[in-house]
DNA sequence: TAACAATATGACGAATTTGTGAAAAAAGTT
DNA sequence: AACTTTTTTCACAAATTCGTCATATTGTTA
């Protein structure tokens, strides 16, 4: 699970990172001010965004408006101090699916985090990189070419996505390597060639136009 | 909108029945007790199934694990008298998306309506879907093909419903587990390959044409 | 162009992943 | 409580992928 929460309080912010690290969501992005809150939430994907009711630049309830208004359709769950009905059906009204009031534990809070992450409709992210007449799915392990999709290998994959983020480089054995088998790797060189070869038959890189060889040092895939 | 109420007293039953109806909710059915709730809330659909923790034969929180169980995706929200924090924990657990902690104004039980209702609705969900030669009802949870209908577990139709709903993407067995069994289930990832053989056998997918395997990836329908 | 070094290729067994059926465990029904 | 159905696990079978090796081909340099 992948949060983002919003807190101003460098003690409660620190405390429920620390917490909930703890309790096993394995990405925690925190954030102080209401306009890293917004830009932060638009630039990549979290299953549940924890937004304090008061924030420096930007409160609360404007950055969830501002988000629902942009097309945000992740969970927002909102954090107040405030047991004032009116205030918690502003900020339901504003968009937030949910709040909870200050003070509160732990438990609660993640339970309510479970709860609304199970009920997250968000797609699948999925991440593509066109490359020549390919697509290539980076969650998926595909290759799509004229909309004919190909499966690669699980090593195939691994080969192919280094390569290609590292476009324009050259990637010595000895990289590759170390990137794809592992440093402390028991395999002969040879199983990188034989890996290149299978990738090349795979995508129909007969003659070796899409991966380039480059004598004397490795392979590469040009800009 | 239309909304399902499970509450054994009669005076509040009516009241909110009364109040729902004044702000604009369409549909109001009213039971009192838990077992009506579950036979009421399988037999049609509802935005939101509004349900009382004390209730006469089968209390909320059962009532609730057993439809999460038989696969329900609606919005379930818990009425509780009680506002220990390790109740409330507890009634999210068992699978409801929020809670109202009596006494409350009907103000707030609207705007956490319009929340819950707007979550499970903003993604456009068919409640007939075609697939081939089948057709899949999502809110009766049956398959028919050729007029001629077969029954599912809630299992496999958990997952027949998943790759549906990401027909044309591999889904990865993490996510699969994720979504059907939730990210802290303590199952094999066996159990996946062995819900998916079940539900091959019931569709009659023997050459695995209609689900198939990634390798080393996951499974997928394809589009 | 001969000689050498680096890379390509194809085949084969080993290792890994997935399929299968049976049986245990859990849940739901009567 | 007895019974049925569903879910999960397990052991083994089948299929696929991986890594190595022997040999062929290509490129480089003297």
């Amino acid at each position: 699970m992948k949060v983002l929460l919003a807190e101003d309080d460098v003690y409660l912010g620190e405390l429920i990172v620390h917490l909930l690290k703890k309790k096993g969501v394995e990405h925690v992005d925190w954030v102080q001010e209401g306009e890293d809150a917004y830009d932060y939430a638009l630039a990549s994907f979290y299953d549940v965004i924890i937004l304090d009711w008061m924030l420096p630049n930007g409160d609360g309830v404007s950055v969830c408006q501002r988000l629902r208004k942009h097309g945000y359709h992740g969970a927002i769950l909102m954090l107040t101090a405030k047991d004032a009905v009116q205030d918690r059906v502003e900020g339901l009204e504003a968009g937030a699916d949910d709040y909870l009031v200050k003070p509160f534990e732990i438990d609660e809070l993640m339970a309510r985090l479970k709860a609304l992450s199970r009920r997250t409709f968000a797609p699948i992210q999925e991440e593509i990189v066109r490359w020549g007449a390919f697509e290539v799915n980076r969650t998926t392990h595909t290759l799509t070419k004229n909309g004919e999709q190909m499966i690669l290998t699980p090593r195939e994959f691994q080969l192919l996505d280094l390569l290609l983020q590292n476009k324009g480089r050259v990637l010595t054995r000895d990289i590759i390597l170390d990137r794809i088998w592992g440093y402390d790797a028991d395999v002969s060189m040879k199983t990188i060639d034989a890996t290149v070869k299978l990738l090349r038959k795979k995508i129909g890189d007969e003659r070796q136009q899409l991966i380039k060889t480059v004598r004397g040092v490795g392979y590469t895939i040009e800009k």
